[in-house]
DNA sequence: CCTTAACAGTGT
DNA sequence: CACTGTTAAGGG
């Protein structure tokens, strides 16, 4: 007789533990760890979903006591035995139940019944189907629904039936008629095949040069010699860190193992992707946000079964079920997208490290800005550093210029563009040359205030304030929460009351407003609310069909524009001035990525930093492209402040609809933890980031200590008590080590 | 999480 | 003393 340890796939602390089954003689061949079983569970036997952990023929537990598995889950994928030690791993080093952990891990279950997707696009040319459009619209009775449809259908080319119907509450009688008629065409498409692309493969070697070459034949030497490491490349914007990738991806495929490229998720676009598909064909699969829980199945189904090798995609992509993971290359190290935002919140960067140990992988990662954390590894021993000092194709890095805007504000210019960006800007669109200009800045834009008596209008379930959209309502961007836009101010009653423009909107008329000849694209959260928003922007930026392109964080991230010869920032302190720790890493990282979009082409670049602290070292080290001095910099004063890495942060989190049982149960875990250990400093408790959010109330604690494990003791003791405690239970506890964002 | 058993309060 | 609602404990 064999009995199987099984973790019941419900989310909760008490019952975070494996629950003993006998595994019926019939079920012995199907039963193997990892597989998901129905199990009568409880007084009432009621059916749930499990996964086997573990197998063994004694059992743990009273006998009598224990059940048998019902049935194995038909379709379900047998998690391999890493996969459920990296989930080990991860509830362990990041806080969560075994379930939650294991979820990551795996992919949500296929949909049984996958429907058709109906499609709904023009069946004639656009400028009849306005004709039909104009004839509909001048009917004495309007068609309000086919109108709807046929202006959509103007812009779009092709829009889902279920969009059409739900969304734009069209009736099926109306799309139904405009097909008889013949001015639409509905088609039926089977969801989502793989996204399988053809394209020739190149398989003709690129070649490297002679630093690149060196760095890849560093780790394939080491691959071959049986040394698995984990590699930081350190390389300069435009250093042409992925040909060193693929040329190492290359070689581990050839030894007949399987490679995850992870890639932070705005980074993977058209263009990344095309790259990889070119070089493998169709090894490669690519994952994103995107997919249906379905799509993604079927991607891991398909690694699991052998037909690809290389899996691209963003974080979750570490968990593809590659059967002889050989190497994971995790690029764009330093990008806070590879830390989860939900529980378990993992970073893939040491989960991928785990895993290749593991699986006995080598790990790679690269970044022209690395993170603290991973270079001080380096500097430590613990990972290869390689660095590519120079540019791939020999080009100059862009010149760099630090503008001082207090002088520029003393010498009586109060305009967002400073003399001597103006001027360059002035010879760039001369020479018909292309412009980037960059505003650091995300979040704060567009909320109501008063300009009277200063209030700012908040959502009242979430401590937050509100912003007005096009539509005239103001929303809440964290609960949805959505009401009219107010015309007087609710605390003093005053008519002086409107939203703040976006900085890359008023940037934009400044622009016009000074170059009026010249063509200008914003991209922001404004301009690309549709799918590709982003890619659309970007491919007609690339095609020259704007001189200026003006936009956020989204802009500097790994586009090549040949013909971009000048970069402007215009206010690089904006990421100083947060209160995080991590600002002067962010700057950093922003603007020597801003900077190396300059002069990728023939043309050598200029990179104009506008800022009012041209003193501080994160700019200073930017403009020169030196990491170097910067680390040395940021490092001391990490240590100094005892931050990461240098040390450890647990933060915790305590919510509860009463404010003030929250503020009750983590005074409690305070003294608990102050009980616990003394080696370790407490902050707090006090309010969250975000006080309230959604109308539950959220009070943190921090504490720093200088051993990672001291705070995963804190963690469980946490745990272990919560579980006891009888009091507050209405109360949830949740952890976030070495948090990325305030909590 | 869901079920059940125990318990306290209420009403006839 | 039956009935109902609230709470704590258990689940293999």
């Amino acid at each position: 007789m064999k009995y199987a340890d099984i973790i019941i796939d419900i989310s909760h602390e008490r019952l975070d533990k494996t629950f003993e089954y006998i595994v019926p003689t019939e079920l012995e061949s199907q039963v193997a760890e990892g597989v998901q079983v129905v199990i009568p569970f409880g007084q009432g036997n009621r059916a749930i979903t499990g996964y086997v952990v573990g197998l063994h023929d004694q059992p743990g537990f009273d006998v009598t006591k224990l059940k048998p598995i019902a049935r194995v889950v038909k379709d379900s994928i047998a998690i391999e035995s890493q996969l459920i030690s990296l989930a080990a791993f991860l509830k362990r080093n990041y806080g969560s139940t075994m379930n939650q952990a294991l979820k990551t891990v795996i992919p949500i279950k296929k949909k049984q019944n996958e429907k058709l997707k109906k499609l709904i696009s023009l069946a004639m040319p656009v400028e009849e189907a306005r004709v039909e459009l104009n004839e509909l619209m001048t009917n004495k009775r309007h068609a309000v629904g086919k109108e709807r449809l046929l202006k959509e259908l103007m812009d779009v080319d092709v829009l889902e039936w279920d969009l059409v119907t739900k969304k734009l509450e069209v009736p099926t009688a109306n799309i139904r008629d405009l097909e008889k008629k013949g001015i639409i065409k509905i088609e039926s498409v089977r969801t989502y095949r793989n996204p399988h692309m053809n394209v020739e493969q190149n398989k003709k070697h690129i070649t490297l040069n002679d630093e690149q070459e060196a760095a890849a034949e560093t780790i394939k030497a080491d691959i071959d010699t049986g040394r698995r490491k984990t590699y930081l490349i350190h390389g300069v914007t435009g250093s042409g860190k992925t040909e060193v990738y693929m040329d190492v991806m290359e070689h581990v495929i050839e030894m007949g193992q399987q490679v995850i490229v992870l890639i932070p998720e705005i980074a993977l676009t058209y263009q990344t992707v095309m790259r990889f598909y070119t070089r493998f064909g169709d090894k490669v699969s690519i994952l994103n946000s995107r997919m249906s829980p379905g799509e993604r199945f079927d991607q891991f189904e398909r690694a699991k079964n052998g037909e690809i090798s290389i899996m691209v995609g963003p974080r979750s992509a570490l968990f593809t079920p590659f059967a002889n993971l050989g190497l994971v290359i995790i690029d764009e190290e330093h990008e806070t997208s590879y830390k989860s935002e939900v529980i378990p919140r993992y970073h893939a960067r040491e989960t991928a490290v785990y895993r290749a140990s593991l699986a006995g992988a080598t790990v790679i990662l690269g970044s022209a800005t690395p993170s603290l954390e991973a270079y001080s590894r380096a500097q430590a021993g613990e990972y290869h550093l390689i660095t590519l000092h120079n540019r791939a194709m020999g080009q100059d890095m862009a010149q760099c210029e630090i503008v001082d805007l207090r002088a520029e504000l003393k010498s009586g210019n109060r305009s967002m563009l400073s003399r001597r960006l103006q001027e360059l800007m002035a010879d760039r669109l001369q020479k018909k040359q292309q412009i980037m200009l960059f505003l650091n800045r995300r979040g704060l834009m567009g909320f109501v205030s008063c300009r009277a008596c200063g209030h700012v209008l908040k959502c009242p379930h979430c401590d937050v304030a509100l912003h007005l959209h096009k539509n005239g309502m103001m929303k809440c961007h964290y609960c949805g929460f959505t009401t009219p836009a107010a015309k007087t101010c609710p605390s003093c009653g005053s008519k002086y009351i409107g939203s703040f423009k976006a900085g890359t909107q008023r940037l934009e008329e400044i622009v016009k407003e000074l170059f009026p000849a010249a063509r200008v694209l914003r991209m922001d959260a404004d301009t690309t609310s549709g799918k590709n928003g982003h890619e659309e922007i970007l491919s007609k930026f690339a095609a020259h069909e704007a001189d200026v392109l003006i936009g956020t964080q989204m802009i500097v991230k790994g586009h090549d524009f040949a013909n971009v010869t000048l970069v402007g920032i215009i206010a690089a302190d904006i990421s100083l001035n947060e209160s995080d720790y991590h600002s002067g890493e962010r700057t950093f990282q922003l603007l020597t990525q801003a900077v190396g979009r300059a002069g990728r082409g023939t043309e050598p670049g200029i990179a104009v930093i506008q800022t009012y602290q041209p003193e501080n070292y994160a700019v200073v080290t930017s403009a020169s492209q030196d990491y170097g001095t910067f680390y040395e910099q940021e490092f001391a004063y990490r240590r100094l402040l005892g931050y990461p890495p240098c040390s450890h942060i647990l933060g915790i989190q305590v919510s509860c609809e009463k404010q003030k049982d929250a503020v009750a149960q983590a005074d409690i875990l305070a003294e608990l933890i102050r009980k616990t250990d003394d080696n370790i400093i407490i902050m707090g408790p006090e309010d969250a980031y975000i006080g309230k959010l959604k109308d539950v109330y959220r009070r943190v604690i921090y504490i720093k200590a200088n051993e990672y494990d001291r705070l995963v003791n804190i963690k469980d003791k946490i745990d272990s008590f919560l579980l006891t405690q009888k009091q507050y239970r209405n109360t949830t506890t949740w952890f976030d080590f070495d948090p990325i964002n305030t909590l």
